[in-house]
DNA sequence: ATTATTGAAGGTCAAAGATAGTCAAAGTGA
DNA sequence: TCACTTTGACTATCTTTGACCTTCAATAAT
């Protein structure tokens, strides 16, 4: 028998696929269906959804709360290199090593220095002052994948 | 009946839309096209249509009474207006909150929705899950508005 | 003319309801 | 054994509801 995360996995990808590459799920509703605690859809997504793997995944809680996950397109030769960058990124990154990310793509003209400038604001030690240091990096690492992977929506 | 916020929501953006930008209410009849009680309009009011997010409310009470919504004017838009929304914000802000600023942007063509995009994967709860559950407002606050900041040079 | 009364709005706030997220222990299988 | 999966108790966030409060305008009472 196949794991259930599995199914839960193909299962999503499959209504991603019959759609235009955006759904939004209830989670509850989700796991009703499956016959699985709730938190097994956030495990499904949490190891098979990722921004590595290419899928943007916003939540909201409360009344009419929902889960929506995106499925990236990496067609254009940018984005592939894009994607491609992503995935060789740790998960703790330095200001530093953040800014020499940005500037390249900027650079090479994947994203716009607009965009370049955003993506700064966003990960400075400046604005992570409030984090505890020991996950700074952390924080700011899923930060820039992130905003990353929106670019690629 | 969930999500029901949002539709009222919609529906008044819409009413002030189809004017010039000004409409007027009264909040037992709103709600009685909602099937809902009155206290749920203020909710919608005071949590997307609040004076920093763009939009000016104003009512009066007793007979006649009414809610009057406007929407900050034309001119308003741009630099200066963005520079005195950032100065109106909190320094603790939630997801949700945060989300109803960068629609507003968008709405307003102050952003583009590829920013409104990036500055929605900057703030989000996902991307500072490594964060304290204490600061993550904190936190959000001055993504947020470091992010708009850079968009203003 | 002045004041008191009343009914018609809108305002507040906290409890209850509805979702989703987290974390770590227990289970499974190669 | 070891990595991956499944569960569930506990937490965080957002929405809906309702009881009670305040304000205003019209008008009745003095």
């Amino acid at each position: 028998m196949a794991k259930l995360s599995d199914l839960i996995e193909a299962f999503i990808k499959q209504m991603i696929n019959d759609t235009d590459g955006t759904i939004e799920i209830q989670r509850n509703e989700l796991a009703n269906q499956f016959n699985c605690v709730p938190s097994q859809i956030n495990y499904v997504i949490d190891t098979r959804f990722t921004t590595e793997r290419g899928y943007y995944v916003e939540s909201r809680r409360g009344g009419g709360g929902h889960i929506k996950i995106r499925r990236v397109s990496i067609e254009h030769k940018g984005k592939n290199f894009l994607m491609h960058i992503i995935n060789s990124m740790g998960d703790n990154i330095s200001q530093q090593s953040a800014y020499v990310f940005i500037n390249n793509f900027v650079d090479y003209e994947v994203i716009s220095e607009r965009e370049g400038m955003m993506l700064k604001a966003a990960t400075s030690d400046k604005v992570l002052m409030a984090a505890p240091v020991e996950v700074r990096g952390y924080i700011r690492a899923s930060i820039l994948k992130n905003m990353l992977v929106s670019l690629l929506v």
